[in-house]
DNA sequence: AACGGTCAGTAGTAT
DNA sequence: ACTACTGACCGTTAC
């Protein structure tokens, strides 16, 4: 049995599995802290804001702090809560290194699912989670690397062997398709060259993150967009289908490039509610459904001495009757009862994942829910929503279109979870016209300058619109350019073909298009060339992305706190082309100096610095490097890129394309898959050091990895203002007794959590995933022995380390 | 039409 | 008691 998802939710009997990787996550049952006074300071319950409590690096404890340690608490006795309370005896603090200690039945609990894992060439390597000596981390780094190269070779004589296997079954084209095998191997291999294997090894814990999805989901549709280009440049042979998307995942799968590889009932840290997949291999590799075509997965349960299925998550995809008239319940049919080789349709069995159900039914426990919809944009393929937790409430037989015997399951949703397929249907509706969109205050604000409209919405406040603009869909320059090489413009008077050598534009791409056939960026380029006026291919052409104008629906609405943002109707796949940054361009000076009005908020700056990059590979440096730097002011007039905020974990970033024969231009394109209604945000980057910060603004993204309010970052304030002493430390207000609602004992991580009334639950995982010892030990090159920290979220959240920190 | 992960069953191997 | 292997199962995806 894996961590609850639902916080101190202890619906399933705990079973069988390596205690040591499982975060031990319950309020307390005292929500009233305690808090120490040491003499000559405030109390941290005064009403007034108190000063950083600062405590010497000398240990034991100072006096007054002891008391801070109620929840360490040894762990036979966290099974009886009432030996847990906040006034039970005070243990001394454990080091952090001793929480792995192994324990015999983990081991014994996980053995089935760990010589799977073997065999499957995922290693879970001895030392892999043995954080201990952190001298030797570049060691343990090396070694991990050379691992994980071995597993790698060691899946690919599997591979080959099952290639065999298969060459005997099938005849004809095996040539090929072992030739093919071993292009796509290589490619995979080179592709992976250029990332940080050492990355790979923080995946694969059992436990993912927000990150580790992320990076789980990148590494995919970069890896499945590389099988799609190799296969769309080879002449393709008629009726064999490639299949990209379960290649990349078939192998991103074998070299243990996944999260969250232990299933689970109920949540699955680091994938939220809304969050959306375009393949069924997505939802495999970041451990949401680990079944790649079968709707119901489940695992086995210890119940007693025997064990028995447990459905985990389902997919419904609308292949069966399944019926989704209300939104918050589902009819869903079981498995089976189709004869595949001739569809004959037969009585499903109680077996499999019908059984899991059933057993789910009685035993009442979560099942996560997946529902499949059609892309109404790209009319082949699918888009999966993670819809959250579902409760079986009761199941019958009926008699399906064939007359056989079909298994139904009544699904409701769990209350309490944010909208996700509700949204979509509201979209669609509002889109239809059957409803209308609350708050709209304008149906189109671009006035018919764009192919869609863009409404205005505010359902916030009562503010009536953003400053004046004029509203114009491209970049301005303020004098022609004069273009400094003669123009290299195609013939390809049928538009841009993958395949064509002689077509121009493909050339001075690299002998490649940049976009694949979807109109999806295929990879980060410091320069993307597309088809520019003098050259004889039609407007859609493939290499014209970024000037077909809007594709997406979107809305300019009023955020909560920052002003005016943007987001989208439609769900966004990674790499769709957004919008442009319309605006007009400021003219450089002599001296380099930039006539930045200070008060302009709708800059864009071309040489603003930004955060390595994980978007590609291989371009890691930053910014993109740019023929010259640009910078564009929308305060008087532009398009929707002027609302966009910033983000210091965005979902948006800009890629320069030059026209050719035309200038340059700014495009935005989308970093990953982005739900609907979710907010659009791009890193704006820092001002270069050396230059002097116009004015310096409050970063507002909230993201728990926030450069300037990053909750490491804070962190690393805090400590380094502790390790010098540094009376002035003070890390916000201190959250006062009513405030606080909840308290999160943590004790495998040595931490408590304090939270205030607007911290949400969903961000523990993330939260522990900052403090998690890795993060320790890149950031200060060693494992701390044992930290302390409480921390409490407004809409940021803010660390204070009060304790303990014996290095 | 062809693809891949998971499960369950079975044959083989080590203790 | 554990491991390795195999085939059935289950729908998805692009053509």
């Amino acid at each position: 049995m894996e961590q609850q998802g639902g916080l101190g939710s202890e619906s399933v009997a705990s079973g069988s599995v390596d205690k040591s990787r499982v975060l031990n996550i319950r309020p307390l049952r005292c929500l009233v802290p305690i808090f120490p006074s040491p003499p000559g300071m405030s109390s941290i319950s005064s009403p007034q804001a108190s000063p950083f409590v600062c405590v010497p690096p000398t240990g034991p404890f100072p006096p007054g702090v002891s008391p801070f340690f109620p929840f360490l608490i040894p762990n036979e006795s966290q099974q009886n809560p009432q030996a847990g309370g906040f006034n039970s005896t005070i243990q001394s603090p454990v080091p952090i290194t001793s929480y792995r200690t192994p324990t015999s039945n983990g081991n014994a609990g996980s053995s089935r699912r760990g010589s799977k894992n073997r065999k499957a060439g995922i290693h879970s390597q001895p030392n892999d989670d043995g954080y201990g000596d952190s001298q030797n981390q570049g060691d343990q780094y090396l070694s991990g690397f050379s691992m994980h190269v071995a597993s790698a070779e060691d899946t690919g004589k599997v591979g080959r062997k099952r290639g065999n296997s298969q060459r005997k079954t099938r005849s004809g084209r095996e040539i090929n398709t072992t030739t093919s095998d071993i292009d796509l191997d290589a490619l995979a291999n080179d592709f992976l060259q250029s990332f940080d294997l050492t990355r790979f090894d923080t995946i694969r814990r059992s436990d993912g993150d927000r990150e580790s999805v992320r990076y789980v989901l990148m590494i995919y549709t970069l890896l499945r967009r590389r099988f799609t280009q190799a296969e769309d440049s080879k002449e393709s042979t008629p009726g064999v289908t490639r299949r990209p998307d379960l290649r990349a995942g078939a192998l991103l799968m074998s070299k243990g490039i996944r999260t969250n590889m232990t299933k689970r009932v109920g949540a699955v840290p680091g994938i939220e509610v809304g969050d959306i997949f375009f393949f069924r291999m997505e939802i495999c590799l970041v451990g949401l459904h680990a079944q790649s075509m079968a709707g119901i997965d489940y695992m086995s349960l210890k119940v007693g001495l025997d064990e028995e299925p447990v459905a985990v998550s389902i997919v419904s995809s609308g292949s069966y009757e399944d019926n989704d008239e209300d939104g918050d319940v589902l009819i869903y049919s079981g498995q089976g009862g189709v004869l595949r080789k001739d569809n004959v349709m037969m009585d499903q069995k109680l077996e499999r994942g019908n059984l899991a159900l059933e057993k789910s039914l009685h035993r009442g426990n979560d099942v996560r829910v997946i529902r499949g919809m059609r892309d109404e944009t790209n009319a082949t393929g699918k888009i999966y929503v993670y819809d959250g937790l579902y409760n079986i409430q009761e199941s019958w037989v009926e008699k399906g279109k064939s007359g056989c015997n079909v298994f139904k399951y009544k699904l409701v949703r769990a209350a309490g979870q944010p909208e996700a397929f509700t949204l979509w249907k509201s979209v669609r509706n509002w889109k239809e016209g059957i409803s209308s969109r609350v708050g709209v205050i304008l149906p189109d604000l671009t006035s018919g300058a764009e192919s869609l409209p863009v409404s205005l919405v505010n359902d916030v406040d009562h503010e009536k619109g953003p400053a004046y603009f004029t509203y114009f869909p491209t970049l301005k320059y303020p004098k022609p350019v004069s273009s400094q090489q003669p123009s290299l413009s195609c013939l390809c008077r049928g538009g841009c073909q993958p395949g064509d050598l002689n077509c121009s534009c493909i050339q001075k791409n690299g002998g490649a298009l940049a976009y694949t056939s979807l109109g999806v960026l295929l990879s980060f380029k410091s320069l993307v060339r597309e088809c520019g006026p003098s050259c004889l291919c039609p407007p859609n052409c493939r290499n014209r992305i970024s000037q077909a104008g809007l594709k997406i629906r979107l809305e300019v609405f009023r955020t909560k706190d920052r002003g005016w943002g943007l987001r989208s109707w439609d769900p966004i796949r990674a790499g769709c082309f957004i919008c442009e940054y319309a605006g007009e361009v400021i003219a450089k000076s002599m001296d380099g100096e930039i006539g930045i009005d200070n008060d302009d908020s709708y800059i864009f700056d071309s040489t603003r610095i930004c955060e390595p990059r994980e978007v590609m590979p291989g371009n890691s440096a930053g910014s993109p490097k740019l023929p010259f730097p640009l910078v564009i002011s929308a305060k008087n007039g532009g398009n929707v890129a002027r609302f966009m905020n910033h983000s210091c974990t965005p979902n948006v970033y800009w890629q320069p394309v030059v026209r050719e024969g035309s200038y340059l231009h700014i495009a935005f394109f989308a970093i990953n898959h982005i739900p609907p209604m979710k907010e659009l945000t791009y890193d704006y980057g820092t001002i270069h050091p050396g230059k002097a910060e116009p004015r310096r603004k409050k970063c507002l993204c909230g993201s728990l990895r926030c450069r300037v309010d990053f909750c490491g970052g804070m962190l690393s304030m805090i400590v380094d203002a502790y390790l010098f002493k540094c009376p002035e430390a003070r890390v916000g207000k201190v959250p006062s007794r009513e405030d606080i609602v909840k308290i999160y004992d943590i004790s495998s991580f040595d931490l408590l959590l304090v939270a205030r009334k607007s911290f949400r639950a969903e961000w523990l995982p993330s939260v522990l995933t900052a403090f998690s010892q890795a993060a320790w030990r890149y950031r200060y090159g060693r494992t701390p022995n044992s930290v302390f920290i409480v921390a409490y979220g407004l809409r940021k959240l803010m660390f204070w380390l009060l304790a303990g920190l014996s290095m």
